[in-house]
DNA sequence: GCAATAATGAGAATCATTCTTATTATAAAT
DNA sequence: ATTTATAATAAGAATGATTCTCATTATTGC
């Protein structure tokens, strides 16, 4: 999606949860965007030297309840985040477990179509309502493997 | 996997690494073994009130390094553990993310197999080198919901 | 048995994240 | 436009899960 469809789509979720798209709410949205990958607060930081760290903190919270942005957990101690798939489309994640490296990537259609029924189903026997769900793949990516 | 079998496992798992099985480690696997969903460190010491939660921690870290246990990580800041899959049985995981309560469950074989290939598809094409795959159902339980 | 080495546990230290609060910016109404 | 009310900002303090330290205790090999 481009920025100015991006900024349109988190601004108005930021409308429905009654909260304002500031200047720096923009800021992080538009890092976030140009990034392919998942950020740590601590590369935010380093792109946008002038964003408080307690702000950008504070502002990815309100983007996550407004559904804008996803945190996601690794093992490596770092949360990270990204654009919802209402902004990036659905994707999975494959991790570096040496480097902690996230990369996007997409399942072929059919697989991710059958996949779907399949969770809907065993969601519906245990009684969940479904909000998504998340695949990672779990391995070492080709620099760490050749260091 | 029954529990001499699981304690098999792990003391070799254990000698490979040069660790001890000790008591303390026992006890945690039984506990584990016991449980039929991911516990917390809090869990576990209620569970057994003459561990030491330092202990724990370091012996939980020791088991995982051994490959013998696996730490999961969710959104509600504790992390949770439980046997390795070579243990249990490889699964996957619905979480609810309101109370954060983990439960186990599989896929249907066909469709587990069918993600594998193109797992495996992907990797290679990125340059990985794939260790596992970790699918997560992300939602609501009935009893949250319910309330 | 006796070193030598590893495991234990109590509490201190660490560090990502969250909270507090005074200040600054924004929006709404007149 | 100015005022007023409300929200956002940012610096630093507080929190809390996890990790580290180190003196003590247990275990292994000889």
């Amino acid at each position: 999606m481009n920025k100015v469809d991006a900024d349109q789509v988190v601004a108005s979720q930021l409308r429905a949860v009654s909260q304002r798209y500031t200047n720096n709410r923009r800021r992080l949205v538009s890092i976030l965007l140009s990034s392919s990958k998942p950020l740590t607060i601590n590369q935010i930081l380093e792109v946008d030297q002038g964003l408080a760290q307690s702000s950008v903190y504070r502002n990815l919270v309100v983007l996550e309840e407004a559904g804008s942005v996803v945190r996601i957990i690794t093992n490596d101690d770092h949360a990270r985040y990204e654009l919802a798939e209402n902004i990036l489309e659905h994707h999975h994640h494959i991790i570096c477990s040496p480097c902690g490296e996230i990369i996007d990537f997409h399942l072929a259609d059919h697989v991710e179509s059958t996949l779907e029924v399949s969770l809907q189903e065993i969601a519906d026997q245990l009684g969940f309502t479904l909000d998504n769900h998340r695949l990672d793949l779990i391995g070492t990516c080709s620099s760490c493997n050749s260091s």
